[in-house]
DNA sequence: TTGTAGGCGTTATCAG
DNA sequence: CTGATAACGCCTACAA
């Protein structure tokens, strides 16, 4: 069934039902109802396809995700698909994997499929060298790109972050102004947020008047278990430290089955941070203070951003918000450690 | 650009072009590798949309899902996509919320979409009203339904489900094996798989030779804290039980949490088995014992029954999987319990 | 093996 | 306010 079929079921040309599909002002309201009569009557619904021909558009946005399945990357996906439809749009989800391979590969696809824009969720996407990013900046003579906690300097390319920085240098400042004399950094990543993160503990270490201990940098796995065992073994060497500032949440619980299997109390003999205010923060014990990065904000952000691209605005190249701490039974501020 | 441009650079017809483009036999290899070239260096890529208009496709699927940012279904999603990928299906991901209204109104937008399947993903698109499942039944009609974990008998739906039933029987007679009396079972939704497993935690009871004490039957919130409560209220009311079979890890984690609270050891005095082996399992302390139902199985499952029916093949209507109990540190069955 | 021409279902322009 | 008609870009008989 198709536009024809109701026009003449109407007694109208095919134009005035396409103007009444797409609401535009200039027809009766006496024709406009037959015609949502008929349409109504018969069921009938626009072929996406042949309007995707005409308009070469169907309203649809690429999400590019490294792993859908991370609880991180899930949320702010999910996200993304609640805000995006509000204004219309469906999303077309994609999955890359680590390898620079499959992401080009896989934004070329979405670009082949025609989306309206693409968002990159994570900062995952933006490579250490400059040169292996230039496919993100072709994509973006095209269409809008849009980055969730990353940053690209480029026309047509939107980012939207959460402060890292300020967050990890914020919380690393808390645990030393405490009394804790060595914090031990733990990351796994230096992808572009791993970098800020890392930045912020250093700069507070330092600003804190202390030297950074490139000892107490410990590059870990996104796994507990092998988290577990790196801390393991680094204490076995020697290494002392009696506070963690992970760079994510499932690290920091590694670190606490690691002080467990130590024997060391949490937070009196140490203090853990993680990030990301997960699910994990309050499934483990004790329970964990996580910074908490508004994935909510921030892909509500990016969202409204993006819908006043595509209005014409001109829009900031970079939206930063900020974090929270939230405060459980990993640390504890009220007494000072000497 | 179009496919004109390239038949004129080429200097052959658009139907050569064409043919080649869709890999069509009947093309000499010289004419061939000709347009193939003119592809290359203008960068062509057919317009999808008018493409989709011939052939009324643009092979996409579409997911139906509750909320992907719940960690198991975030998990069917990815592997679902991974797998659609690898056939050349792309996937439109919607998220419907609890809300039937909802569930109708998107199923309804994928299909105006003109996708060439929906996957509905978790037990919970099955409406315990049989009617309220009738627009299942009707979209049917149109396109092949997927339902992962969920079953409802109709030509032309398809469902992959673990055998949750056959789970939560095993891992309750294993409870009452090691001498557990009376195992209290905690559960928060009574959606199609959720009443499997409700069913085989009866059976479990009754095929041990005891009665089920419907006060043991415990119906929490999907959510730590709340299932820590109402366990604290029936325990603190008098409720007896020495184990606990969850239908969730995230309700057994709050069972944890709970024996914390009272002091019971675990699983000395309280065991526990929790649902879906997700990272909360291992995150917890103790560890939690946990039904794995290979989410990841199901999906390839679901995926390669699909492609069976657009191939215009026989498929079941109904293939089960079974699962395995992960131990861990919640339960000890090399002790016997009296 | 190649080319011509009609059709897929809309939208949009222009004339009335 | 309404209608006729030309795009939109591809696929595929059918003809050569």
């Amino acid at each position: 069934m198709n536009i024809y079929d109701v026009s003449q079921k109407a007694g109208v040309s095919i134009a005035t039902v396409s103007r009444v599909i797409n609401g535009n002002q200039n027809v009766s309201e006496k024709t406009k109802q037959k015609v949502l009569n008929v349409m109504q009557e018969l069921g009938y619904t626009p072929n996406v396809f042949a309007r995707g021909l005409g308009l070469n558009t169907m309203k649809t946005i690429g999400i590019l995700c490294l792993d859908s399945s991370d609880p991180f990357l899930a949320n702010a996906v999910f996200y993304l698909e609640q805000n995006l439809r509000k204004y219309g749009y469906d999303i077309i989800l994609c999955c890359t994997g680590y390898d620079l391979v499959n992401k080009q590969k896989y934004l070329q696809l979405l670009l082949s499929k025609r989306v309206d824009a693409v968002i990159l969720v994570g900062s995952y996407f933006l490579e250490t060298v400059r040169k292996d990013n230039a496919y993100l900046l072709e994509a973006a003579n095209n269409i809008p790109i849009i980055i969730l906690n990353g940053y690209l300097s480029h026309p047509n390319i939107y980012c939207s972050l959460c402060d890292d920085y300020q967050s990890v240098f914020d919380a690393t400042t808390r645990l030393l102004e405490s009394g804790r004399k060595r914090v031990l950094y733990l990351y796994h990543t230096k992808s572009y947020s791993g970098m800020q993160k890392l930045n912020g503990y250093k700069d507070a270490v330092a600003a804190f008047g202390m030297s950074v201990d490139e000892s107490l940098l410990v590059l870990a796995k996104n796994n507990m278990q092998q988290t577990q065992d790196i801390l393991s073994k680094v204490y076995d060497e020697g290494l002392q430290f009696d506070a963690i500032m992970a760079a994510e949440d499932l690290l920091a619980v590694g670190a606490i089955k690691f002080a467990r299997e130590k024997g060391l109390r949490i937070p009196e003999e140490l203090s853990i941070i993680g990030y990301n205010n997960s699910l994990l923060s309050t499934a483990c014990e004790p329970e964990l203070t996580s910074v908490d990065n508004h994935i909510e904000t921030l892909s509500i952000t990016a969202v409204s951003s993006l819908m006043r691209v595509f209005e014409g605005h001109d829009v900031p190249n970079k939206t930063t918000i900020s974090n929270d701490l939230i405060l459980r039974g990993t640390t504890d501020f009220t007494k000072q450690y000497y």
